[in-house]
DNA sequence: CGGAGATTGGCAATCGTTTGCTTGGTCGTC
DNA sequence: GACGACCAAGCAAACGATTGCCAATCTCCG
């Protein structure tokens, strides 16, 4: 029952091990009442090949590597769940790292990938730098990037729109006749922070408005960042009346910062998020934001690599998805607030 | 560069492959200077061993697997991030599934670990069924659980002491004079969640307390259960004026909802979690919850495994770990209002 | 200078699969 | 009835490492 291998079965059923090999991995050439002696063997000795072996000889090893930033961040944890369901679904187990924007980690990343031969990798880091993949391409491995990657066969980008939800954001905090709109952005070493920013500058301009420097600050991403822009910005002569941040923690941390200076969200300062991590709704107040679908950047990831994988002939320059992102109105955003 | 394999590396080293084999593996019995040379070529090649092949003629996939109940779940990233953390230090890799405390999950995370073979497993579930790791058992793999393990060799549990906390939490809200102390529990299917749960009745008892049975109501550890039960509770003829939470995420919609409803926390009510998920400092009020360190339960989960792997002769009885729970105190609870 | 004992490194079997090639048998066709 | 086409199943060679066993070389001492 326990020590069952491919000649183990072979020798009860009666028939070679390449017959039993062609069973397991349904091929056509097989007699059906051959098959279903051998199958009732498996059944009967709870057989399960051994991957490993499997993976040798073939070449695959059925694994997708997926490197995120930081699995605490609650943006993480979902896309890592619809990714494992769609690949465990297709047979696939995923290599999952944390980077944490660190150097030595994302080399270390790579490298674990390679050492267990994964058959693709999605990057999923939002600013990771491309030297560091250069032995993943050298090895022909399928990628998947969020935005960064170059275009080569084998690549796949997945393409955000960041402003689409971010100029839904600022149109609305200028309805509500807010004339002071700060940013606090997100790291700027990564490019999907510097891409928000960006966005936020030029939704501001389509308005024909212009953006006092002093209220860009800069964060990190986490809830700490948030409280320390606060205290920047709540410390400025004209203080802002809203904030957009570049991700739903920073926000967090900005509702917390002000609820303990006594400024009350939404009555005395408008915020406004990004991501739409799931707890966002649960904020007091609910979190207005602009959503990216984890998990369809899941799904896209994933589909991506799948179809680079067993491909003999990828597109030149690699294939592009796009993502679109989209305002969610909840409750910590108001009128401002007049003087 | 691409395809580098031992074979190639000893060609090339002018030694054979069983040389280089044990120059990667720092097998003593080989002359320095030799080994210099082998690992100058090493070096040279970029050449990684093949780890599939490594676990298929050792017979150790230095994998260990890991199954939690949900990875979306914030109490559950950090204790993989934790555990990812120690495994690489070690040189394993982890295999991570979700249940979602679904029996079909469940067996189908078993099989995926038999399949990778993995060298053990930590059932992080709180209360999976046993009769499902039937499979494991008999494979002779080490694993680890929370409280519900037999005791059979290569078999540890990490014993959770919940009275403790769960203890000081109620002698906390005794002591602002709180009369009417609500619980809502988790899904009692879990064991875990029927632990805290006594807890709680436990230490009301120590203090000469009756419950009330309609001041029991039942969660399911999301937010969504959280909000259902105010409901619940605040229907009932003589309210609560404290609640104890069976886990944060409860605790969270339970703040939610009271605030819908215009109940203010904590003047109007008081409330305690249990966990001490990360995020619960960022709520508003900052929870007061009791703590059951993540990466306290993740460093004990791997160091059990990892006693257990290669253990020619292990515990008759398995091994057993304790892991403490603290009262932590926030913002949330305040003295009983007076009616 | 010779031989015992300790080092060092190579040969080759092995791990559990997949798969190209070969073989033996069945069938249809002329 | 013979021949080729076709199909199903088996043989055996990989895949890329580890490791037991043995042979060659070296060391050291009598």
């Amino acid at each position: 029952m326990e020590n069952m291998d491919l000649r183990e079965i072979a020798r009860r059923a009666g028939v070679s091990t390449a017959t039993v090999s062609r069973v397991i991995n349904r091929a056509p050439t097989v007699n059906p009442r051959l098959a279903k002696r051998v199958l009732k063997v498996v059944d009967e000795t709870g057989y399960f090949p051994n991957t490993q072996a499997r993976a040798l000889v073939s070449g695959r090893s059925k694994i997708f590597g997926l490197i995120v930033s930081e699995i605490t961040n609650p943006f993480f944890p979902e896309i890592v769940a619809v990714f494992e369901k769609i690949a465990v679904e297709h047979g696939y187990e995923i290599l999952l790292t944390s980077t944490l924007d660190d150097p030595k980690l994302m080399e270390s990343s790579v490298r674990r990938m390679i050492e267990r031969r994964v058959d693709g990798v999605a990057v999923l880091t939002f600013g990771m730098e491309e030297l560091l993949l250069a032995d993943l391409k050298l090895r022909r491995v399928p990628l998947v990037f969020v935005d960064i990657g170059p275009p080569l066969p084998r690549i796949s980008n997945i393409r955000i729109d960041y402003l689409h939800g971010i100029r839904q954001a600022i149109q609305h905090l200028a309805a509500l006749r807010h004339q002071r709109i700060a940013f606090v952005t997100g790291p700027l070493s990564l490019k999907s922070a510097i891409a928000r920013r960006d966005a936020f500058l030029e939704s501001m301009q389509e308005l024909g408005r212009a953006v006092d420097p002093h209220l860009i600050v800069a964060g990190d991403h986490t809830t700490e960042g948030g409280m320390d822009a606060v205290a920047k910005l709540l410390d400025v002569a004209a203080k802002p009346t809203a904030i957009l941040c570049s991700n739903d923690m920073t926000a967090i941390g900005v509702m917390r910062k002000s609820c303990e200076d006594g400024v009350v969200i939404p009555r005395d300062l408008s915020l406004v998020g990004f991501d739409d991590v799931r707890l966002a709704q649960f904020m007091l107040p609910p979190l207005t934001t602009v959503q990216m679908s984890q998990a369809e950047l899941a799904r896209l990831a994933f589909k991506a690599l799948l179809a680079d994988v067993d491909r003999e002939n990828p597109m030149p320059n690699g294939t592009e998805y796009a993502l679109q992102t989209n305002f969610i109105l909840r409750k910590s955003t108001a009128i401002a607030p007049t003087r």
